[in-house]
Formats: C-alpha cells, sequence, structure tokens
DNA sequence: ACATCCCGCCAGCGC
DNA sequence: GCGCTGGCGGGATGT
C-alpha cells in the first residue's frame, strides 16, 4: 500500500477524482480504440477489462450496449466477438423493422424534424407482444431479466429514434415511454440512469448527441444517425474510424482514481506527473477519435465539430486559448513507452499546429 | 437544488 | 460452491 504514496507534494492540483474520466462514454472510446482493429476477432473480457484499468462489470454495460447495435456479439462466456461498425445499420435496420412490426411507431411520420417531448408520448412503448423479441436469445436467459436487461432497454431506446421523425426526444418522453407500467418515481430514477449510460455510449459513437429541448431546457437526445451520409458517397464519421485502424492499445488505460470515500487518501498522493501522463494518454484516444470524426468538416470549411477546442468559435482569445493549449502538451509532453503512442503524440502535434495555423489565417482574413 | 451517472452490491443462473 | 452476468439504486460529482 505504501507503494502507492507518492514522495511529491500533491496540493493545488487538478481534482483528484474526475467523473468525466471515467464516464462510460470514455471507456466505450477506449474499447473501441482497442478493439477496432483488422486483426481482432474476440474479445475477452477479462483482457478488456484489464488493458482498460476498469471493473469487469463496466466492460458488461459497454459490450451490451454495443451488442446491441451488432458491434460486437456475444460468443460464449467471457467472450465477445467483434463485428465492427459495418454492422450497424444492419442492426438499425432490422430493429426498425422489429418496431415497426411491433407498432413502435408513435408519431406522426408525416414531419420531419419535429421534436417529441413528454406532451407527445403519452403511450408507453414498451410492448412486449409475448416474447416477440428473440425467442430464440430470450430462451437462454429468463423473461423477466430481459425485459430489464440494458440490451434490450437500448434497442427500445433506438427505436423511438427510428421509428419516429423526431430528431429529438427528451429524457422524460424516453423514459415514460420505456417504462411499461405505471411509472413510480424509483422506477423513473433508475430508468433515467440507465438511458445516461445508454446516451454516453452512443455519443461516444456519435449516434446520437446529448442535448436540451430547444423550449423546455429540459434534457433530451438528438438523433445523428449513422446511415443518413451512407447513400452519397461521403464517409460518415464511423467509416472513417473504421478505415483507420489502430496501431495502439495496451496503454489506453483508466487505473487509478476512484471516487470512493476510503481511497480518496491513498489517492490523493498520486504521483502528480503519472497523473498527467495518463491524462494526455487518455485525451489523445479521444482527440483521434473526434479528429477521424471530424476531420473531413474540418478540411472543407470552418465546421470544427464537437472536437472544436472550447473557444476556436470567434474572438481573439480563442487563439490565445489555443496557444495554451500548445504550451500546455509542450510541457506536459508525456514520455511514451510506447513507439505507437509516441508516434500518435507528434501526429496530434502536427493536427494542433495546422489548426492554428488555419485558424490564424481565418482570424487575418476578419 | 437539480442533473448526471459512477460504482459496486448482490441476485440469478449455469456449471 | 463458484464464477459469470448484469439489474439496480445509493450517493458522489457536475452545473
Amino acid at each position: 500500500m505504501s507503494s502507492f504514496v507518492s514522495q511529491e507534494s500533491e496540493s493545488n492540483s487538478r481534482p483528484l477524482y474526475c467523473r468525466k474520466e471515467k464516464s462510460l462514454g470514455l471507456l466505450c472510446s477506449n474499447f473501441l480504440a482497442l478493439y477496432n482493429q483488422d486483426s481482432v476477432q474476440t474479445i475477452g473480457l477479462d483482457d478488456a477489462a484489464s488493458k482498460l484499468g476498469v471493473e469487469r462489470r463496466r466492460i458488461y454495460d459497454v459490450v451490451n450496449i454495443l451488442e446491441s447495435i451488432g458491434v460486437v456479439a456475444r460468443k460464449g462466456k467471457n467472450q465477445y466477438l467483434w463485428k465492427g461498425f459495418g454492422e450497424i445499420p444492419k442492426a438499425l435496420e432490422k430493429l426498425k423493422g422489429e418496431a415497426l412490426e411491433q407498432n413502435f411507431c408513435f408519431s406522426d411520420c408525416s414531419k420531419s424534424l419535429r421534436v417529441l417531448d413528454e406532451t407527445e408520448s403519452a403511450k408507453p412503448l414498451y410492448v412486449k407482444s409475448e416474447g416477440q423479441y428473440n425467442l430464440s436469445e430470450s430462451s437462454k436467459r429468463s423473461d423477466t431479466k430481459r425485459e430489464k436487461s440494458l440490451w434490450l432497454i437500448t434497442q427500445n431506446f433506438l427505436k423511438l429514434f427510428l421509428c419516429s421523425d423526431a430528431e429529438l426526444i427528451t429524457l422524460d418522453s424516453a423514459t415514460f415511454s420505456l417504462l411499461g407500467n405505471v411509472p413510480n418515481s424509483t422506477a423513473v430514477r433508475t430508468k433515467v440512469r440507465r438511458l445516461y449510460d445508454i446516451a454516453n455510449v452512443f455519443s461516444s459513437i456519435n449516434l446520437i448527441e446529448k442535448t436540451h429541448h430547444p423550449e423546455s431546457r429540459k434534457p433530451a437526445f438528438r438523433w445523428l444517425g449513422w446511415g443518413a451520409k451512407h447513400h452519397n458517397g461521403s464517409k460518415t464519421a464511423l467509416e472513417l474510424n473504421e478505415s483507420k485502424k489502430r496501431t495502439f492499445g495496451t496503454e489506453i488505460t483508466n487505473h487509478g482514481l476512484k471516487r470512493t470515500k476510503t481511497n480518496t487518501s491513498v489517492h490523493r498522493k498520486l504521483n502528480q506527473k503519472e497523473h498527467m501522463a495518463m491524462h494526455i494518454k487518455l485525451d489523445s484516444v479521444e482527440y483521434e477519435h473526434k479528429m477521424e470524426h471530424h476531420s473531413e468538416a474540418c478540411s472543407k470549411g470552418f465546421a470544427f465539430g464537437p472536437f472544436t477546442p472550447a473557444a476556436v468559435s470567434s474572438g481573439n482569445k480563442n487563439v490565445r486559448a489555443i496557444r495554451d493549449w500548445e504550451s500546455l502538451a509542450s510541457t506536459y509532453k508525456p514520455q511514451y513507452l510506447n513507439q505507437a503512442l509516441s508516434d500518435l503524440f507528434v501526429h496530434y502535434m502536427e493536427a494542433w499546429n495546422s489548426w492554428y495555423a488555419e485558424i490564424a489565417r481565418k482570424e487575418e482574413i476578419h
């Protein structure tokens, strides 16, 4: 235990525990970074947990959600098959078909880009008509359990989008729709928790985005979709993701701080440099994801998209912000043992520089 | 104060 | 029993 204790001072540093670094979305990104590779066929849950530095339990969350869109498939105990993003269109199509059969459609399909809020979806959508979903598989798991499984909640959540013309679905309406019976506060809270879990994973692959209802400001989910750009030749974010296979994977860990009170004092002692390096590694993975997701948009105009550094959109201070990023990066340039990561870092720096140059150019024009 | 959602307990299941 | 799976909700963190 005492070996955990750093010699270094711990004061005035970044927060001891950062929830965002532990998010399911980030874990999902890291998971995909690790397994979205040509060489990957099977995924061992223990392997994933240890490489990603998380409890097994969290891996179940990720794979269950990814399984529902076909990206992975359960092979057996402890083993999943990597199927890839290419499965998503098929899975969505299948879900849509199922949903239509099940009368999942609950809104007026004649208009486009409507916002579905809680007043519109009064009818619960949890229409389980006698083992409708997946009889073959449901024989393996008990129906009652399956009814509440993350896998099914995820699929039903997707069906809300696939079968409606709503661009936005509020958290409230999704919750209510996915609750089969008369909602009590506990059930609602539980369902909401699950929806946040699902949304985080889907946000990380840009299938949806978390947002707010324009008027009520209530939390909502926006459908970004997968297939929209599929037919016109341009690549979707995930196709880009797919085509650029990663060459690293063993360093994408999420080890370290837990939020538990009992652990706080120990984690407080974490070596600061180690800590920072870990962050840069994690950020690098995120960075690469976003780069891939939005590189196309960036190259065309000035639509930086979600990866836009916090302040790129306007004003001189933004340029300064970017300089700060640069200096931060040079200050904390990580000493990677892994050559691939080292190369990656160089790549990131080049990307930043080119962005910076482009912004500077834009500033001049203005 | 309310929104978000990490975390790990523990039940159910198959072996 | 034992290990795997994953539902569930307490309560910490974020806004």
